[in-house]
DNA sequence: GGTTTGACCCGTT
DNA sequence: CAACGGGCCAAAC
């Protein structure tokens, strides 16, 4: 592969939406989780920086994830917390009654261990 | 090359 | 239970 192969973008980010790529439909990852797989424990801010500033045309599946309560992002990300939320319930995602998404049977484990 | 930012996480008040 | 602050890290300005 040569250094500009049509890669995704350079820097840690391509690592940060790699991961989100694989994670499976009705599964979610959080950030730190993220941050801790690509070897930043504590690095959970920079996981959601490489979300704000992640690029559409990789199609990012950027709604699968979400904070380490299971609660959405502020609504002027996804256009609305309730168009993220739509977005997992097509995928079989469950949420709480409390609104957050049940963290306990869609947490992701990891691309694999 | 220092400063600012950001979709976080956790403990404490 | 809600609000506040400190810590942590990498990219953009």
């Amino acid at each position: 592969m040569g250094p500009e192969c049509g890669k995704f973008e350079r820097g840690m980010f391509a690592e940060v939406y790699e991961i989100v790529a694989q994670v499976p439909e009705g599964s979610v990852a959080t950030y730190g989780q993220i941050a801790a797989i690509l070897g930043m424990p504590g690095g959970a801010r920079t996981v959601g920086w490489a979300m704000r500033q992640a690029p559409e045309r990789l199609h990012l599946l950027c709604h699968r994830v979400v904070n380490a309560t299971g609660v959405l992002s502020p609504a002027h990300v996804f256009g609305g917390q309730e168009a993220q939320r739509a977005r997992l319930e097509a995928e079989r995602v469950t949420f709480l009654p409390d609104g957050r998404i049940d963290m306990k049977k869609h947490l992701w484990r990891g691309p694999v261990k």
